[in-house]
DNA sequence: TCGCTATGCTTAACACTGTAAACTTATTGA
DNA sequence: TCAATAAGTTTACAGTGTTAAGCATAGCGA
């Protein structure tokens, strides 16, 4: 009878509770400074028990910064979906790029600002198939359509993309890391602002 | 007599040590992987005599990365007593901070690529008086020559310097950060020189 | 030359960390 | 009812950064 099915509800609902858990305490505190003993605690189950449902620590934050990233993918897709100018639309994008950055501070420094050695994990390349795969591909659509309406010079769209990419992840990670009291920033807004219009201009044919 | 100065020597010549082994452990392996008993013991001394020389780790980690920096902004300094054309110098400087960059991976990933709430060290700004704001001296000098020769549109020039800076250290960082098999990246080369165009030409009046 | 004191270093220990293995308890299908 | 399986806990290991206490010795004044 049904059973089984009952304890299979009750494995992902705990699951669930742990990335829950997890999320939360991953997001206020930060990734390094939460122990799987303290996510343990918050659920009330003995700190081994998560290795029943996840491999390691690193394996409960991937499945969150995927979930995390899907939400990027998807609000990016949704600029998309505005049929905007493609000008805009690339504008809009950036954008939504930068303030999803600044909003989930955390996953988005633990996903491209940590070293690809220091969390030497499974050979596979993990970006085929990813959110940030699905993310990257709005922003070359984009540009491709900038290029077909005769915004942009022609060449390579990959290489124009990247180009964006870089630069709007150098801001975003860069706001991320370093404090205000840290660095003389000027206006925020401004420099967002700037940023991706010099990015465009520098584009245009 | 100087039995005093002697001992200084000694005490000098210990701490030089430890930055020594510690820098190379660290641009070998990583910050997070080295620990301070590894430090000691090829030094061979007990971990705790490194407390008699440094407050805890990241304080020994700062000192290298200040060392580290000054050797950048050295060499841009360099670049700038060549007294090329602006738009050569920027451009060369561009080039000389991204080779930087991908060449002491460990120590510009530690300096600019982790969060500040995650080591947050000292209240006092840091900023001030380092290593990165000798580079980024060199940064702004080099767009408002630029825009004094006519070449960048007006403004603030201190919003423009950022705009470049953000943009290299986006570039900078996710070389870094994303091995080649991470994600597609189009020619290395290709991409820098790209970058720094697209820059320039974006800031163009 | 003696004893003292400050210096430099080490040993031992604390409070953590991620994780593996062994053990216990509950649930299930036959 | 019995064996098998699953779920969760206890215990333990090997490591971390760091502090406190202890010890040897070099240099000093007397």
């Amino acid at each position: 009878m049904g059973s089984k099915e009952r304890r299979d509800r009750e494995r992902e609902a705990l699951r669930g509770e742990i990335l829950a858990a997890a999320r939360e305490l991953f997001i206020r505190e930060g990734y390094e400074r939460v122990s799987m003993r303290r996510i343990a605690e918050r659920i009330e189950y003995s700190p081994t028990t998560i290795y029943l449902y996840f491999r390691d620590k690193s394996e409960i934050l991937d499945e969150i910064c995927e979930q995390t990233f899907a939400r990027l993918a998807r609000s990016l897709e949704l600029i998309e979906a505005k049929g905007l100018d493609p000008l805009d639309g690339l504008r809009e994008g950036c954008q939504a790029y930068v303030q999803f950055g600044l909003r989930n501070r955390h996953q988005y420094r633990l996903t491209f600002m940590v070293s690809s050695e220091s969390v030497d994990r499974g050979a596979e390349s993990r970006y085929e198939g990813s959110m940030g795969e699905r993310a990257f591909g709005f922003l070359e659509r984009s540009v491709g359509r900038c290029v077909e309406a005769g915004y942009f010079r022609e060449g390579e769209v990959a290489l124009a993309s990247q180009v964006v990419w870089v630069s709007i992840h150098g801001l975003t990670s860069l706001l991320i890391a370093l404090a205000e009291d840290d660095f003389p920033w000027v206006e925020k807004k401004q420099l967002i602002g700037e940023t991706i219009e010099t990015l465009i201009r520098g584009l245009m044919r």
